[in-house]
DNA sequence: CGTTGCGTTGAATAAGGTCAAATAGAGTGG
DNA sequence: CCACTCTATTTGACCTTATTCAACGCAACG
């Protein structure tokens, strides 16, 4: 029902090493999706070995970002969207007054970039918040592809889709739940999220700081901070820095569904 | 550079009513998107009068939505997408406990439904505010002219797109912003999609009541009320109800690079 | 005209934010 | 490996903003 845990890399051959933008590297492998840990999450189901065979075409570039490296910045011209294999990344956008808005945090087998699609640009930037490897999908063969393979097609609404879904749960989140409510919400989705990847679904790493979780949630580090302070008061979480151990999972469901 | 203000509903010539669910009524109509007046928001640039035909027979259907109608609900199967002839909706979402968030408020020429492509089930309700017309664009058959025809299947990646830009920027409203920020920022972006109509840029009819508004602004109706009446005393605009007009849009746009 | 829903306004309150200080870690260079 | 720095986090005290509760006015509609 999910996939395995396994965190190896093997299957990553270098062939042809090519010159990069600044400290990040790009390389090309030899791709292949069938063996890849998050292939689940990234190819629609029922494909043929034809058709991920394509798909491996189209993927033909991957890229390594390190740790408070950006994968792409607003602004900067659109080319490709990315699949992530490993690593974790965070998604904000800067108005016109800087200030920051984080709008979400990304995983394994999860997409980036799409929102530069509309208007040849970048809208947001991802940085990565642990050292990360993307498959690098260049979007006009992305595009081409979906043209003629009808999975691909509807894959690639259907991925386009759910962001806009998710993007109307976050602003459920932002605009009807009050502080706690967010920070319940955020570390279920969290646990669920790495569950479905085979981590333990009770406690993990948080990548982030207190200040990004507040910029996703609407709220100020301090007031993150204290949350979490409470939480583990009334025995819903242990916390301690980053690592956090959800103790009652139930608990914090509860929360959401309290009549404030 | 925009489109012309003629509310002209001509061109519109039923030819086989069907039967509709409950009060809203469906009927085939002669389609001609050359003579829509929100073509220019509807359809990509640069396209064959053969590319027009080719979408014609994609919108084959035209709906009424009555005031206080939904064009669809939240769970309900998805089909369509439908495009804005005139009138004006809200979307909005409910989550478990039975809170609604507004997630947008839509115009002629913009589209609808596109939340329900991801899981076949619409996640959002779009309500008319007021009588509205929209075209009926069955998804397979759209997905199907996307595939074949390159500018529409780049117009469709393109829209769904910016849909995301979109709520990244409510996103951005909702968890940076300050109250009078927020509702400055609405009451800009209403008047920038009403110029673009056609319409008065300085003055306008707001279709949503003062619980929508807060909704979509993550704010309680009375909040909305108060910012209404402070702006109104500021000088910065004239409120009657719903009836609104920008007085000085400068100030409105300078509140919003406020170093607060 | 009475009803009903929507909008406005006031007063009290609570939720978060701000400012400030102390601490804890992580990373770095010697 | 240790000392030093720098950043992230925690916590307290106080303050501001927006919410809550409540009353009243207005306009549309049967």
């Amino acid at each position: 029902m999910h996939a395995t845990a396994t965190k190896t890399s093997a299957r990553i051959i270098p062939i042809e090493p090519r010159s990069a933008a600044s400290t990040t590297t790009a390389r090309k492998f030899e791709v292949k999706c069938a063996s890849c840990n998050v292939r689940e999450l990234c190819l629609p189901e029922g494909l043929t070995p034809q058709d991920v065979a394509s798909f491996e075409e189209v993927v033909y570039t991957r890229k390594r970002v390190k740790r408070g490296e950006t994968l792409f910045a607003a602004g900067s011209n659109f080319g490709a969207v990315y699949a992530i294999r490993s690593g974790f990344f965070k998604v904000s956008v800067v108005d016109g007054e800087g200030r920051e808005q984080v709008t979400g945090f990304s995983m394994g087998g999860e997409l980036l970039g799409m929102d530069g699609i509309g208007s040849g640009t970048y809208s947001a930037t991802a940085t990565a918040l642990e050292d990360a490897e993307v498959c690098v999908l260049p979007f006009a063969r992305l595009e081409d592809l979906a043209a003629s393979v009808r999975a691909f097609r509807r894959s690639l609404h259907i991925v386009l889709s759910r962001e806009i879904v998710r993007d109307h749960g976050v602003m459920m989140l932002l605009g009807s739940m009050r502080a706690e409510e967010r920070l319940a919400a955020f570390l279920l989705n969290l646990a669920k999220r790495f569950t479905r990847r085979g981590y333990s679904p009770s406690e993990f790493h948080l990548r982030m700081t207190r200040e990004e979780i507040g910029s996703y949630l609407g709220l100020k580090l301090e007031t993150v901070s204290r949350l979490f302070s409470r939480f583990q008061d009334n025995g819903l979480i242990s916390v301690q820095q980053k690592y956090v151990r959800i103790l009652n999972s139930d608990g914090l469901e509860a929360m959401l569904s309290t009549v404030h």
